[in-house]
DNA sequence: AGCACGCCGACT
DNA sequence: GTCGGCGTGCTC
């Protein structure tokens, strides 16, 4: 018997099988999906077994030396994905597969990561009790003969010394469990009632659970998306199926979480990346052994091997989170769909403001649009007001309008809580000279750097390069160093120059680095211990604190300004979704967008909650312009240490490009990236706009063999990018 | 990727 | 003379 073994070294040159013998011991046990130990290249390697056979290659073969975990191999869904995974992001088929597992499993990893405990019960009644009257003194050990009884109990619980004479004298026998290190919840509560919107979106999909369609759930914020999911998911539960329901960012959706658990219980599992190796490894294990039903989690939970999948929604369905940043950037939506199309089953993608991708493709009616118009309980979406910041710049309120201050103090008396948003998006706290216009930037990496007020020191966020901060400007030695770009810490201090007496909790990525501080700051907010939520984009999605009445936007403009051609998507997304957090209870909700372009089309479509609008108008756009949905996009970058080289280079990538590629496909460039120049390499970039071409991925394949071999210039592939 | 092989310069 | 620099090529 032979076996095609893909060895697990992740570069472009090894992606392919390569064929062992495998010995008569392993022939019975053998599984595709299986990792084995294989010699190779005179050492030892890891690599997954593709595929078994009988064919004798006409080379000779080594043969297998192990395998290394009899418990675990990869199914047939889950070699299918990888296959499809490494097709459409152009990654070796081991990267997949080591995208695809979780830390503890992958590929390359043989340490074991299951924990048991030791549990003792009593041995047969006769033995005990001839044990008991030949040691009438041992009273301790009768004792405990006598807690235990009939019962398994757990070792640690008893009295060690004790617990362990009994063992030795074949009194207690041991029992090794496996140990799980989450504990699993287990309460439950009842469903709620759907309204009439919740109830055909329901039906309409309940209806047709047993066919592949994607239905895209339009629902403005508050409008009980959730109760939909966990209805669908009763009913696919019923029928003995299982449920993936992806969320962007597991931090940020606790509150749902909880949700999940308290209707669930302990058929859930959580999967995001705040579990430690061993947590996920077990939570892993148990899908594995079809311990659960339902998996909530992030990105990467779209590869659980659950088995029998009877439905996969995507919560937040244009969120970014959902695209992988580095290699293999994967779109969780393309995944998702690849799966629910391998079982069979439905795919619900839910957003309050859909991604413009996916609002186009239910117009064209690719996808089956649901829509939830109204809040729960018929509870009013928030009023929303933009505040003209020129005209507030001149009272000298750089921060914050007299609007907002006002509001906030009324809100606070009254006893609700507010919730601020600084926009940031691509913006770092930088400093600049007011005399010269000196900027901080790396030497290595052509990016401003970024100011960390405790150790008075500038940083490279690419490749820690850091310098201290001057008191002169080193360009004019005048002393002018001032802050560019607000950061929550600053807007702390005004904030409480302002309002003295409220308390304010800052949530970003400096207060919830640590495990849990996350869930602290909710809790403690939840508690009312604080007046004012402030934050950046990280409290805009899911939130629902019924106390909030009063959402202020700081800065509305500065997503509107990044490099990109979302930006007005990105920008009404944030807004939108955060205004929503405004008015879920029972007292009406207000908002308070400060801007410097009160005219702005996108930030009057915010005010005015209408998505549909917005929709045709940055449409119209996009189809002026030729960008997505209208095309798709592809980015090739070029990098090389020499500029000149890679210059020359990219100008031949993009002459093959043209020669080969479809002549209505749009060929820009080469120009240098957003990140031009990183730890001393230079990047230019290359993107294709194209509305259908059969030969893309195939010329691009090509491409993407011809520049394995040269070692001077690499290039990277990617489809449909978000960052460029 | 990682290792051997191989072909050139500067040193115990 | 040989030690070691890294460019090239191969791995079932």
């Amino acid at each position: 018997m032979y076996a095609e073994v893909l060895v697990e070294y992740p570069v472009k040159s090894l992606n392919k099988a390569f064929t062992y013998s495998v010995p008569d011991s392993f022939k019975d046990i053998i599984k595709i999906g299986m990792k084995v130990l294989v010699p190779f290249n005179k050492r030892n390697i890891n690599g997954i077994i593709l595929k078994l056979h009988h064919n004798k290659p006409v080379y000779k073969t080594l043969s297998i030396k192990d395998i290394l975990n009899k418990d675990f191999y990869l199914n047939d869904e889950q070699i299918k994905i990888a296959y499809y995974l490494s097709e459409i992001t152009l990654c070796p088929l081991i990267s997949a597969f080591q995208t695809m597992l979780p830390p503890a499993l992958k590929v390359n990893k043989n340490e074991k990561y299951d924990l048991y405990e030791t549990y003792v019960y009593l041995n047969d009644k006769d033995i005990v009790n001839k044990y008991i009257k030949e040691h009438p003194r041992a009273l301790k050990q009768i004792m405990m003969i006598n807690t235990i009884k009939d019962k398994k109990v757990l070792k640690t619980s008893l009295n060690a010394s004790i617990a362990n004479i009994l063992i030795k004298k074949n009194i207690l026998l041991t029992l090794k469990k496996k140990k799980y290190r989450l504990k699993a919840k287990d309460i439950t509560t009842s469903k709620l009632k759907l309204n009439d919107e919740q109830k055909i979106a329901y039906e309409t999909v309940k209806e047709n659970l047993n066919k592949h369609d994607i239905y895209l759930l339009k629902g403005v914020t508050g409008s009980g998306k959730t109760e939909v999911y966990m209805h669908l998911i009763s009913e696919v539960i019923k029928s003995n199926k299982t449920a993936l329901v992806l969320v962007p960012e597991i931090c940020l959706t606790t509150q749902m979480i909880d949700r999940f658990y308290s209707r669930f219980g302990k058929d859930v599992a959580i999967f995001h990346s705040a579990l430690s190796i061993g947590e996920k490894y077990d939570e892993y294990l148990k899908i594995y052994n079809d311990k659960i039903k339902i998996v909530v989690g992030t990105r990467s939970s779209l590869f659980v091997p659950l088995k029998n999948l009877g439905i996969i929604i995507i919560d937040e369905e244009h969120s970014d989170n959902y695209k992988q940043e580095n290699t293999p950037r994967y779109d969780a939506i393309n995944i998702a769909t690849f799966r629910a199309k391998y079982n069979n089953i439905p795919l619900l993608l839910a957003s309050a403001s859909p991604s413009l991708e996916a609002m186009a493709r239910a117009d064209k009616k690719v996808y089956k649009l649901l829509t939830l118009e109204n809040r729960v309980n018929n509870i009013k979406l928030p009023k929303i007001t933009l505040v003209d910041m020129t005209k507030e710049i001149r009272l000298k309120n750089y921060l914050f309008s007299s609007i907002l201050k006002e509001k906030m103090i009324k809100c606070i008396s009254k006893g609700e809580q507010i919730i601020l948003l600084l926009n940031r998006r691509g913006f770092a706290t930088f400093i600049s000279c007011k005399n010269c216009g000196y900027t901080y930037k790396c030497p290595y990496c052509d990016i401003s750097l970024t100011y960390h007020k405790p150790e008075n020191q500038l940083k490279c966020h690419y490749c820690g390069y850091f310098i201290k901060k001057n008191d002169l400007c080193p360009s004019c030695h005048e002393k002018a160093l001032v802050f560019d770009g607000v950061g929550t810490q600053k807007v702390e201090e005004e904030l409480l120059k302002v309002l003295p007496s409220a308390k304010v909790i800052r949530m970003d990525q400096d207060t919830t680095s640590k495990k849990n501080s996350y869930q602290k700051i909710i809790d403690d907010f939840e508690n009312k211990k604080y007046n004012i939520l402030l934050g950046t984009q990280m409290i805009s999605k899911g939130l629902d604190f019924k106390n909030v009445t009063l959402v202020g936007i700081i800065n509305a403009d500065t997503s509107l300004n990044i490099p990109d051609f979302r930006a007005n998507e990105k920008t009404f997304n944030l807004l939108y979704q955060t205004s929503g957090r405004s008015g879920r209870g029972d007292k009406e909700g207000e908002v308070i967008i400060q801007t410097y372009n009160p005219d702005n089309k996108i930030l009057n479509y915010v005010k005015n909650n209408d998505y549909n609008n917005f929709y045709l108008y940055e449409m119209n756009i996009r189809h002026k312009l030729k960008y997505p949905p209208y095309t798709y996009l592809v980015l090739i970058n070029i990098k090389g240490k020499d500029l000149e080289n890679i210059e020359k280079e990219s100008n031949i990538i993009k002459k093959y490009l043209q020669r080969y590629l479809d002549e209505k496909t749009i060929i820009l460039g080469p120009t240098p990236s957003y990140m031009f120049k990183v730890k001393n390499i230079y990047n230019l970039q290359i993107i294709i706009k194209y509305t259908y071409d059969d030969k893309l991925i195939d010329i691009l394949k090509q491409l993407d063999q011809n520049y394995l071999i040269n070692n001077k210039i690499s290039i990277d592939i990617t489809f449909n990018p978000v960052k460029f």
